[in-house]
DNA sequence: AAATTTTATTATTATATGGTAATATAGTTG
DNA sequence: CAACTATATTACCATATAATAATAAAATTT
């Protein structure tokens, strides 16, 4: 029998929190360390408001940390493990280039055979 | 500086592949092998039209292979890899959930003292 | 306290997408 | 070829969501 969705649901719901591109830009903002919102803006050039929601959306699904600190916020990586699933994923994606690449090679050694003993 | 949305697009996409229930519960009723249409419909009760729209979207993202057999259509994982990553996630979730009921367990156990041994 | 800065929220719009019914297409069997 | 089965596609609706402008709220400075 299959997984219930009760299982699944979470892990597809991780995935939507990471399925965005500027989500996915305001994270590895924070790479480097914490950040205030003013300064998420002017690295990702995404706009306020924007940036605050899916900075809200990255909070409630327990991926930043949130601190304020004076008139600003700082936001933080919560869970550092996100990046290592991008970096398999980024992996796996290269890897299938590379495979593609090699089987364009292969197709070309083949032509050349052709054009030396066509027929 | 950050990366380049054309580094990171990509990997927002396959997450976003992966970012729905539906299309979870179709690749996990694959984890045991190739599988027809039908198959797949009897297994996640799903619709018909709904499954083969996912199966197309599987199949572009390069996530399974698609092999017409007579009258039917049988669909096969092509990359376990993802299998790899709904695991991670997944037990990323369950550390969570220790986490909190360790925490709440701390709670209880103040709690307990504060009654012992009150002001 | 007024002005300024920073962040959050609300309202709105545009777009994307999941689900379903109906139809089309293709292969199989009588 | 007609009937049937399996899959794909189309059209449609409902919902979700990203982006933005406008506004609110909160802290700081003058």
């Amino acid at each position: 029998m299959a997984l219930p969705p009760t299982v699944l649901a979470p892990i597809a719901d991780y995935f939507k929190v990471l399925s965005e591109l500027s989500r996915l830009q305001v994270l590895c903002t924070l790479k480097t360390g914490a950040k205030s919102v003013t300064e998420i803006i002017a690295e990702t050039g995404l706009g306020q408001a924007n940036v605050s929601k899916h900075l809200k959306i990255l909070a409630q699904a327990g991926l930043v940390s949130r601190t304020p600190q004076g008139v600003s916020v700082y936001y933080e990586i919560a869970e550092p493990f996100i990046f290592d699933l991008c970096e398999l994923v980024s992996d796996r994606l290269a890897k299938r280039l590379a495979a593609q690449s090699e089987q364009l090679k292969q197709l070309e050694a083949w032509q050349q055979t052709k054009a030396v003993s066509p027929q």
